[in-house]
DNA sequence: GTAAGCACTATACTAAAGGATACCACTATA
DNA sequence: TATAGTGGTATCCTTTAGTATAGTGCTTAC
């Protein structure tokens, strides 16, 4: 509640119990390595459109809202480097082709929830406040 | 059609046990909402840069790497938005500014340990294949 | 009186991300 | 013959992120 300005000593715990400076750089790099994989507006969205089985190009683009055939074209090639993804081609006249999450992708999971559940809460808070404050 | 595509019963669990539409983009747009915060190189190291207390402009940036003025300042000025740090000025002569976490940057704390966690284990990973590539 | 440190801001630039539109070869349907 | 759907690629453009460099007003130290 109240402001405290002198040498608090953090409340550690989590992320707050690092405490050497090379711990911290490693974190810090750690915590930038994941998110370079994950960047973007459509990595996350295109993973959770593919979270309830293999879809096709075309599908895909329908169930993420507002991307472009040239930007889901390409981040679908970088899960495919990541190894988040598969491209599975069928040789059906024209070509049916599927992508699907590999078992890999499934180490995602705690960060996609922790992103979800974080969003919710925050999404949440925000519109209470601007409730109260209007 | 050699092309399985219906009726694939998901090998359930954490994200994937969402069903619906509906409910799956409201997962991908808390996540958008999440990563939207976090977005850019720089605001998860500044974070673990202030994790272990209180730093003052300077200090901050010889401690996060490779940022200039101009981007640690503005990141700041978007951590302040966001409430995860405060800015507190003293009338020093010259003056002191300090920046200092929030509690509600505690909030983060389980995103930012999933992404550590993943982004090590993802780097051994990695570095793994390469040498047995090379 | 000059340099260095404080916390920045200003201006100008490059690079990357993303969007808009058109197009490819092919097939099935109307 | 025209249209729509398959899975994309090519080209151009705008927006955003980030970099580089310089400068502000103030102080203390040499």
């Amino acid at each position: 509640m109240s402001t405290v300005l002198e040498a608090t000593p953090p409340p550690v715990n989590g992320i707050h119990s690092i405490h050497s400076a090379a711990e911290c750089t490693q974190s810090a790099q750690a915590v930038q390595d994941a998110l370079y994989v994950l960047s973007g507006k459509w990595k996350l969205p295109i993973i959770v459109a593919l979270s309830t089985g293999p879809r096709r190009f075309g599908e895909l683009q329908r169930l993420v809202s507002g991307i472009t055939a040239k930007v889901l074209s390409k981040e679908l090639k970088e899960l495919e480097m990541n190894e988040f993804a598969v491209r599975r081609v069928y040789a059906t006249m024209p070509v049916t082709v599927e992508y699907e999450l590999t078992a890999y992708s499934q180490s995602l999971n705690s960060i996609i929830e922790a992103l979800r559940d974080w969003g919710i809460q925050h999404r949440a808070r925000i519109l209470g406040k601007s409730k109260s404050v209007d």
